[in-house]
DNA sequence: TCATCATATCATTATATACTGATATACTAT
DNA sequence: ATAGTATATCAGTATATAATGATATGATGA
């Protein structure tokens, strides 16, 4: 059905948005509801949700109800991790991609 | 012009596409020529100069010129580092991503 | 039960992106 | 200079994805 090649391709879609990316360095703070993030990202409600909905999907966020709210955290620390990294190529390959228009 | 997250949504993105992933996987190995990604992907010349394109503007990639072949490596260590992270994330998350269809 | 708030889903539209085929450029050897 | 091979670019089309507005679901407390 699917192979590594496709597998790991979707996993890096989750950070390859500015929406989603944006919701996943909030979680990086720790747990947050929907509506925090809608506040944080400056995201509609259901835009928020949708991603959401896509990252769990994928594993990389999970979900807990409390109440009425429902909080959303990072599955697994590797998460954060993958997204320090980028931090570091991004600070030595930066002047790049002002021109990276392309696809 | 670009905030921190848009830079590393565009990083990600560069992973985030199938051709372009599998261009990157095959240049884990070393430094390969246009032609040989082209047999180790299966995908069109074309496209694979294209997605190369991409790559090397958003600096994932350098290229370099021997006689009226081009050899394309991996411009930064961190860049397999960060499929490799990939790699251990999949092994884990596997399962979600079979049913991850949104978006 | 009803009203309210938080979140999720749906249908639609807009946009971005990938792919293809044709063609152009660059290099090499004869 | 010409032919042959490797790579790059371009225009056009198809497809995938994101965003929106309207609406539905689920939980809580009066």
């Amino acid at each position: 059905m699917f192979n590594a090649t496709e597998l790991k391709a979707k996993l890096f879609r989750g950070f390859s948005d500015t929406s989603r990316l944006g919701i996943l360095e909030t979680l990086r703070d720790g747990p947050r509801t929907v509506s925090e993030m809608v506040e944080t990202t400056g995201l509609t409600q259901p835009n928020v949700s949708n991603h959401l909905a896509c990252l769990r999907e994928c594993g990389l966020v999970r979900r807990e109800q409390k109440g009425k709210f429902v909080y959303y955290e990072l599955s697994d620390e590797r998460i954060s991790a993958l997204m320090e990294l980028g931090d570091g190529l991004i600070a030595d390959l930066a002047k790049g991609f002002y021109e990276c228009t392309r696809y």
